[in-house]
DNA sequence: GAACTATATTCCGCAATGCGGAACAAAGTG
DNA sequence: CACTTTGTTCCGCATTGCGGAATATAGTTC
């Protein structure tokens, strides 16, 4: 196992390796699973067990972990939930578009959500539901990627073309050899933008699922860059009323939410 | 100032510093803070500004935070909030407590919390506020103390003898030499939990908020216990009103989340 | 535009810190 | 009761992170 052994990694001087991996096993966790045995973290992080376990030690101490008492399982322990919430609290954005999101919802019965570019990535970080019994409304946080869906779409293209070039190179990575097929479709995505002002994704992402969506001018640039959704079930709205009625509607959300633009 | 005796401090082996003040660089942002810079994260901390340097820059790399552009200060990264909603989406019992959470603060035009106990605090798991309007719904992830709020003080009157041992230590620290007026209180509402089933904060926590709270029965004992509570503005709700209409309504809504119980 | 402050990054020698294989425990399984 | 599987502890080694000092960068003031 040679890795790499000039330049590239050893001689990062700066960067804390067991800080680096102390995280990847927090991240080991999926959404959805509630706890984990020491030796599944140490096959998902690749680190060896003794390490894991001076890991998991560590951070059940400070309350980032918490360990069952009985299975003598892992979970994600309350600290990280207060590192989330910070996060979402530092985005004033929220405070701003949540209420204007919630009537947007209420009106048209479709479901509507706010999210960052991370990468090739859209992170929620805020999601009104039509229904109120729709599943758990936490979407927050959760990642969608940039290619397929409506509100990625929208992001990309309406980035600048020195970040659309860095984009292009971390999907091209991504999606290996898929990506002319999927760069093309984003191409197309991106006329769409630049004509009608809106990106729309008609059961690409999701089965069954029909969104449009837009790019919220981005108050700064070079900064993160925000966009809104509005999504709904196929049986309930076809591409028409997406493209006259739910389209024009969520343009004039986005200006209500900046009014700078 | 010695906690624990010699062991503690002494030479622990397994416990990894570096981990633990990346993990103190993150949780120096503190809730509605949107970017901090180097140094005030040196002087929070407590840790050299090399020191912090190196934790920045490690941490920016993984996108647990992110730098920006023109002033160079740090805000928490999107990765953070994979993290805390993984948290999330790891307990179940907000899947089953969120719809019937969301009806009840409908039909009684009151708020309504989950929450979690994390030593002497509530963390808030999920909340649905009776008006749409009211402020960001985030308190999910919040901190309250467990003393002086009704939903703490039905956490606490839940637990058993061992582990209410523990907490009343905990608190004996927080509190200091405040603790013997605090445990009394905590005891009243002890005593009004066993008679009445359910504990009440009326403006003790925030002025003009009035509070009930209950337990839930913990589905293993020795788990993390958690609770309910419905609090409104006090010109809308009286203690009658508070300790006949809502708190009733609310046992019944814990017997709604854990039917075995 | 020089002189000065304030703040961030980088350097670099030192040794403390974290590493990980292997030995040791503990808890299931057949 | 041997046997497998999983978790913790030991311990010598050198890697890794440490932090003071030096250096870069930016913003003020005169």
């Amino acid at each position: 196992m040679s890795f790499t052994p000039q330049e590239d990694e050893s001689k990062d001087r700066l960067f804390v390796e067991a800080l680096a991996r102390g995280l990847r096993v927090l991240s080991a966790f999926r959404p959805g699973e509630s706890a984990l045995s020491n030796q599944v973290l140490a096959q998902r992080t690749g680190l060896p067990k003794s390490t894991v376990s001076r890991l998991t030690y560590t951070l059940t101490k400070l309350g980032y972990l918490s360990q069952d008492a009985d299975s003598g399982y892992y979970r994600l322990g309350l600290a990280v939930l207060a590192l989330g919430s910070a996060v979402l609290g530092s985005y004033d954005i929220r405070r701003v578009a949540a209420p204007l999101m919630r009537d947007f919802a209420l009106k048209h019965t479709i479901s509507v959500s706010l999210g960052m570019r991370d990468g090739s990535d859209i992170v929620y970080l805020e999601t009104c539901r039509s229904q109120a019994r729709v599943s758990v409304q936490l979407s927050v946080g959760s990642r969608v990627p940039l290619a397929s869906t409506a509100i990625g779409r929208a992001c990309y293209s309406s980035l600048g073309a020195a970040e659309r070039e860095l984009a292009d190179m971390e999907m091209a990575t991504r999606y290996g050899k898929d990506w002319p097929l999927v760069q093309a479709k984003l191409e197309q995505a991106r006329q769409q933008v630049l004509q009608r002002g809106y990106s729309e994704s008609f059961g690409e992402f999701e089965r069954d699922v029909m969104a449009v969506g837009v790019a919220l001018p981005s108050p700064a640039p070079g900064q993160g860059s925000l966009c809104l959704n509005a999504s709904g079930p196929a049986f309930a709205f076809d591409a028409d009323t997406m493209r006259n009625q739910v389209a024009p509607a969520l343009l004039q959300l986005a200006r209500q939410i900046v009014p700078g633009a």
